[in-house]
DNA sequence: TTACCAAATGGAAATCATTTCTGTTTAGAG
DNA sequence: CTCTAAACAGAAATGATTTCCATTTGGTAA
């Protein structure tokens, strides 16, 4: 915790108790959120909690590189937590399809600058989808199970 | 055009007066359109043509690999022509952020089903955003040119 | 500690992209 | 040519996101 706080330090923000409630709520769930699903879930917790400060505070959680933005087709929003084990170095993520864990993606074939296919690059966007570990197993053990009733 | 068409009743789906306006526009445009884009540039062409029908169509021309969606973080609604030149292989995309003209982009870490991170691999997004031959060098001219007036 | 002010806040209201609905038209098969 | 499912336009509903504004507050400096 203190180390995001410290991230929104340097990109001279304030702590406020808001951000901080918001920060714990991530730490606390392992997957992506909505601003809904954040209202939701801050809701009671301390007082009330406007949807417009929901959507001002993960943009600005994001700019200062405590949050991501997870992209979708859809543009559905939804953010998760950079975890403090992801480093600084340039990386991207995997959100398991199931639980929405979230996973860290170092092999990156794009930076910056470099010339793709005549382009100079500027920006790139690389978001990965999958199961992970237990989604998987349980996907599996689920499949075999209806395989061993429709055999009778 | 033709070829286009192909994958149109491929899929099942008619041929229709707009929706072949529509191939048509994105044939003749080199980048990406968001939906408004291509009812102010097909109105009074074929009579009057609803927003409604340009959401359905747009999206029923990129499930059949005519069009694909440019994907953004802010989730902004774009749409270009995926090359007949681009063939049937997988590949993504890079978009010029002056011109909006699209390349094809053959290399990819990823292949679904493949396992990343200890997730397997379900789907992935790569989109990327750059400058164009052409629009890089006149940015270059640019800057070459005020500096110069710096100079004096 | 206190005073101060830019930043942050909540809530009401506006905005605006997207979807839904409905009655009409049409592409394409038979 | 006839018929039907698909496609269509336009009006209206929807709902996520933004804007606005009056009030509060975190953090700095006296
Ligand atoms: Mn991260
Ligand atoms: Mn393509
Ligand atoms: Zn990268
Ligand atoms: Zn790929």
């Amino acid at each position: 915790m203190e180390e995001h706080l410290e991230k929104l330090r340097a990109s001279g923000r304030k702590v406020t108790p808001r951000r901080k409630a918001i920060i714990q709520l991530f730490l606390q769930e392992q997957g992506d959120l909505s601003p809904q699903d954040v209202q939701e879930a801050l809701s009671g917790t301390t007082g009330q909690f406007g949807l417009p400060g929901i959507y001002r505070n993960l943009e600005i959680l994001t700019t200062c590189g405590i949050l991501f933005r997870v992209v979708t087709y859809g543009g559905e929003r939804r953010y998760a937590l950079c975890k403090a084990g992801h480093g600084e170095g340039h990386h991207h993520h995997i959100v398991c399809i199931a639980c929405r864990k979230v996973g860290k993606v170092s092999d990156c074939l794009y930076k910056d600058g470099m010339m793709v296919e005549g382009f100079r690059l500027v920006s790139h966007i690389v978001q990965l989808n999958g199961l992970c570990e237990s989604c998987a197993r349980e996907k599996n053990d689920l499949s075999a199970l209806q395989e061993l009733r429709q055999q009778g």
